[in-house]
DNA sequence: CAATAAATGCACTTCCATTGCACTTATTTT
DNA sequence: AAAATAAGTGCAATGGAAGTGCATTTATTG
């Protein structure tokens, strides 16, 4: 088991006081958060702080970026060992259209698509909208 | 066949100027498009008017709202006799991360995708980035 | 033709994302 | 250890896109 320091090293991310209390928040949420939800979290901080944190655990593979369709820009941890550039690693994504909280659905994999002749496909976005469990009451 | 006029009205859109223009302009479009590619195919209309009239379009399921993940909203008109709101008539849309366009794949309509229990599945946005036909040069 | 309703245009607002620059803190070099 | 360098943080400002209130114009109805 290797420590929050170590992550953040093994992918060439500085240690700092705030980067460590933002992988802990991010970590202990389940579901994905906006920018907004973070800036709530930890109000001293700067808004600029925690955005650029967010890129640059972006850019490092620490977080995933998510695009449920609400037009806020969501993000949560990747899984560990988890490739979100590589197509036949993503996941699909729910949106609950009633707590209008998104989650990973990590073990939902995107099936294979088909694209049209002369296509070729890189990455696939795929979300589901609808109710989610907490919702539906089961 | 049917005119631009007896479509709309068939829909309870009253006809006008612009609307034809607008419609007229989507039609010979084959790429989804922005309400900033509207402005500026209309540069004497004014933004309100385009984004109104592309509003009133939508709720008339005249045309269908594209969220490509590029942060701006793209709008395609629909398919004669399209259902966009039933879940089984959802078709792809294809985004090339070369010219940065975007167009729907109406004949390639999404698959069945399971979610785990207790939820509820109530639409799906399904989108392919890569390189589209044209750029991929064949 | 008058009354009413709808469409259009202008100005303004809100929200989120992003950047430039100054300042602070950590790391490296002498 | 002090100086030099680099990285991280905070403040202020910007920009783009979406949306709204209200006045004015245009179309529809009686
Ligand atoms: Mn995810
Ligand atoms: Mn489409
Ligand atoms: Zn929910
Ligand atoms: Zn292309």
């Amino acid at each position: 088991m290797q420590t929050i320091e170590q992550l953040l090293e093994s992918k060439d991310i500085r240690v700092t006081a705030m980067r460590l209390l933002i992988y802990k928040f991010l970590a202990q949420k389940q579901v994905a958060v906006t920018l907004s939800d973070i800036e709530n979290a930890f109000e001293k901080a700067d808004r600029t702080t925690l955005y650029r944190t967010v890129k640059t655990f972006e850019e490092k593979a620490i977080v995933h970026q998510i695009d449920d369709g609400t037009g806020i820009t969501k993000y949560a941890l990747c899984e560990k060992g988890c490739n979100c550039e590589i197509e036949t690693d993503l996941h699909l994504h729910f949106h609950c259209n009633n707590c209008n909280e998104t989650v990973c659905l990590t073990e939902h994999k995107i099936p294979q698509i088909k694209v049209p002749n002369g296509f070729i496909s890189e990455d696939i976005n795929l979300v589901v909208k609808g109710i989610c469990d907490k919702c539906s009451g089961q």
